[in-house]
DNA sequence: TTTAAAGTGTGATTAATATCACATATACTA
DNA sequence: TAGTATATGTGATATTAATCACACTTTAAA
């Protein structure tokens, strides 16, 4: 456990921003930052969960085995809670997460987490506009899946990692086809045809890992399509 | 508005349970017991949130526009609370809910729910437990949709509903084929086949609205194997 | 630098399900 | 009770995407 002030941190979660230094204090003796290489583990699925996990730094995927192969939950970019609902909402891990790039975790004992919740209720009103935010965009891409073809679910996926995660039309791409595949729920042949084609037709274009979108428009119209 | 008395209701909500007789005074003067009937709208897409939604009596549904049709995101039963979400998640009503029963459903001021959260840790704590479980239920559903075939999804459904929402092998079947293509994402020409099919083959009967869970552990296997 | 592993591309085939059109059955309303 | 609306059933066809097999490219490790 590397030393750290928790006050000083420059990644703080909007909940946190709401703690006293009294509280900051505690979290400091209660919590462990810890680093993460691109491809590393963070928690597995089925393991206990006993503490609540914040992305300091870093982009990790959610995941967790489906049926027949792995799914791609989600994506979380830093800074962010990515374990909340699994420490809260069963005991055993329901999702795994691995880091996506090089990263730094802190990991919260979730007894103490539990107390701040009961005794700073902003804190608490913050967390739950956390998860009832988390829970809509969930409904939208739940209804998205089964009403959506393949080619606007691989747009809104770009799109969404283009804004919630990178915030810009070019960025270093995050994941494998087989990984955006597993985040989409189609095939690793479907997303290199599709790839292949909105390369084709102009409307984004690789550069090695980099991902430049060049109509937005064009890709907004096919997702919403669908 | 009828005259009611929220400390004496017979469905309250776990998190409630936990407010003191002066919140429950509060409650009381700041809420609204108001009664549906079967079909009639509880709230609607697009609309303003200004109150949180509890469900007293009876089952309603999720449900939200999609690209091209109605999409219904789950069925919520008494007592539970089926608006926190939209009301928090968003200003504006980011899906609508139906009864599929007559129902009856206590809205509360906002206002006072998001005080009884700044002042109640525990209270906020017992929301935040649902949020998570329901979050973590997402996630399944959301995983085993992309990895099932159609046959899995209606198999997995049926016995989410009986063991959900009735409690029961036997139960009026709360949606028509129409609806239930909604909540699994497919056609109804597909559900009225696979149900026929389930029917021929005397893993479930129909008599009327009411279905009958012949041979649960084949349904389990369908499902599991999607 | 070479070898091995992982990732991607592509063509052909198969499978699953949507869609369409229409008929029949059931439920609701006047 | 009769008429209307809604729900369901069914056959045929079309569409979409998965699967399979294999080859090539890129990345990582020895």
């Amino acid at each position: 456990m590397e030393n750290h002030k928790c006050i000083d941190c420059e990644f703080k979660s909007s909940a946190s921003k709401i703690l006293s230094s009294e509280e900051f204090d505690i979290l400091e003796k209660n919590s462990a930052l810890v680093f993460f290489k691109k491809g590393d583990i963070i928690f597995k699925q089925g393991a206990l969960s006993t503490n609540v996990a914040y992305l300091r730094t870093g982009i990790v995927k959610i995941h967790k085995r489906g049926v027949s192969h792995e799914k791609i939950l989600r994506i979380a970019k830093s800074p962010s809670y990515f374990g909340i609902p699994t420490t809260f909402g069963d005991k055993i891990n329901q999702y795994a997460a691995t880091a996506l790039e090089d990263s730094s975790v802190c990991f919260i004992d979730s007894n103490l987490f539990r107390n701040f919740i009961f005794k700073n209720g902003k804190f608490a009103y913050e967390l739950i506009v956390e998860l009832c935010e988390n829970e809509l965009n969930d409904y939208e891409r739940y209804a998205n899946q089964s009403q959506k073809q393949v080619p606007g679910l691989v747009a809104e996926t770009l799109l969404c990692i283009a804004d919630k995660i990178f915030n810009s039309s070019r960025f270093n791409f995050p994941l494998s086809q087989s990984e955006l595949a597993d985040l989409v729920g189609t095939s690793r042949e479907s997303i290199s045809r599709i790839l292949s084609d909105f390369s084709a037709n102009k409307i984004i274009a690789f550069n090695g890992k980099e991902l430049n979108i060049l109509k937005r428009d064009v890709l907004e119209h096919i997702s919403e399509k669908g």
